[in-house]
DNA sequence: CGCTGCCTTGATCTTCTTCAAAACGTGTGG
DNA sequence: CCACACGTTTTGAAGAAGATCAAGGCAGCG
């Protein structure tokens, strides 16, 4: 346990991330809610899209600008979050490629309800919301895609308001943990790394607790052997442990 | 405040709710995602709905059933709620006449993610979810109608767990109480009343807390004057004062 | 009129937050 | 390549917020 190694994470570029043109085409086809449609109508709406990259903590909008956007994740990790006066950010998401995110309203006056931040280089693809929406009306397998992936999110929402309502902090990061290992992990020689920079504060904010108290739980776990973790980085050592510490509360 | 009146809430019958076909048909034709049909289309649909009713604390359906309805409120007041296998259910939504509840999704092996029970005497209709999805899949105005009411309550969720996260108890109860006085106050004498049998467990389980400490919350708020409550029935009679608490935690 | 279920209140205990200070790692510039 | 500086992490001690356990009171109903 002393030997805690440097960074597992894999080490990325730190350029604003650009996609080449073909790379663009085939990130849209595979994302579910194009899936449906045929190769020329993703051609066409390639053409709608614009590219953007983001360095590490860049901000890709605040809650409360104007939601003109919607993006499509292409490269990188994306922080959706929350903002209170007092200072306590509460993180609701983080995006793998191809998710979506940003505005999915029609209204042009909208505003965005959270604040996107790029957690690594990223690079995304933006659309006008009103050029979605009409993609969405004239393709209803498209619109019956993206109201399941809303549906989902929501479903995910509920389960985290359960997991805040009634169970120990303890329990909420275990559980984050899994979350995390199960969408971000990559098998390697020190157990299922979770392939993204995560600070305590990052956890903290996930489960709504304090970076001291995620500290104090993190040790613990380690000293038992349920995870290995350093600077940004965790890795999960025991997942049958670790599982059944999230479920039952007893180790 | 000694004088704590009966409960001012509207006495309903305790039959199992019935319409009758022309109120079913109006109903219809006043959902958000069917509001965009033509009258003749919306007479079609109606007839693939059916009508059922439940009694109070009835439950219409539990989570982990197999999801093969979809609901629409027709009157009553339904309470969406997860268990948690320690007895500390989590209530999540509290539904009005016009809102939908159930399966969405084009599977049919899927589960329902939660439990929904009648909270007064309610008359649902409802449809198999397979019809639901093919009127979605015909009509795209309809679906991009339940996109936005299913966006709404992912942005509604997300506020939830910010308030969860970082708010005390006692904002977490202002909010809620002035979240269900918006959403089902009724002006009176007493103060806006809010027509729903609501009992200090029902609270609880909407904040996050324990009944002994939503009733210690409750008596303060009464002492302070922003409340008048009784057994199952709350009125906000200082809106101002109980806006400020909620927000800035300073009464 | 007594029963059942909801509400209140008190005392105690646990969990978590807060404040503070020290140790560590990572990348930087000498 | 090494040493420094920054931000992250760890750990401690004290205090607050809320949970739990327990008892008693009140409303509505048969």
């Amino acid at each position: 346990m002393s030997d805690r190694r440097k960074s597992p994470l894999d080490s990325e570029s730190v350029e604003p991330h650009m996609c080449s043109p073909q790379m663009r085409l085939d990130i849209l086809s595979q994302v579910p809610f194009f899936k449906p449609l045929k190769q020329d109508k993703v051609a066409a709406i390639n053409r709608l899209f614009r590219e953007r990259g983001y360095l590490p903590g860049e901000t890709i909008y605040f809650a409360g600008d104007p939601a003109e956007h919607l993006f499509v994740l292409a490269d990188g990790k994306v922080k959706l979050l929350r903002h209170n006066w007092t200072g306590k950010d509460v993180l609701l998401d983080l995006l793998t490629p191809g998710e979506f995110f940003g505005s999915l309203s029609s209204l042009g006056d909208d505003a965005y309800a959270e604040t996107a931040q790029a957690q690594t280089p990223v690079c995304a693809l933006t659309i006008q919301a009103e050029d979605f929406r009409s993609i969405l009306d004239r393709h209803p397998a498209a619109a019956l895609a993206v109201l399941d992936l809303v549906s989902e999110r929501l479903r995910a929402a509920h389960e985290t308001i359960r997991q805040l309502s009634a169970h120990s902090v303890e329990q909420r990061i275990a559980q984050t943990l899994l979350k995390l290992g199960e969408k971000l992990g990559e098998q390697q020689e020190i157990g299922l790394l979770i392939q993204v920079p995560l600070s305590r504060d990052d956890l903290a904010q996930m489960t709504g607790t304090t970076p001291e108290t995620a500290s104090r739980v993190m040790s613990r776990f380690q000293k038992e052997g349920l995870i290995e973790s350093g600077r940004e980085w965790v890795a999960i050592t025991d997942w049958e442990a670790l599982t059944a510490l999230a479920e039952s509360g007893l180790g």
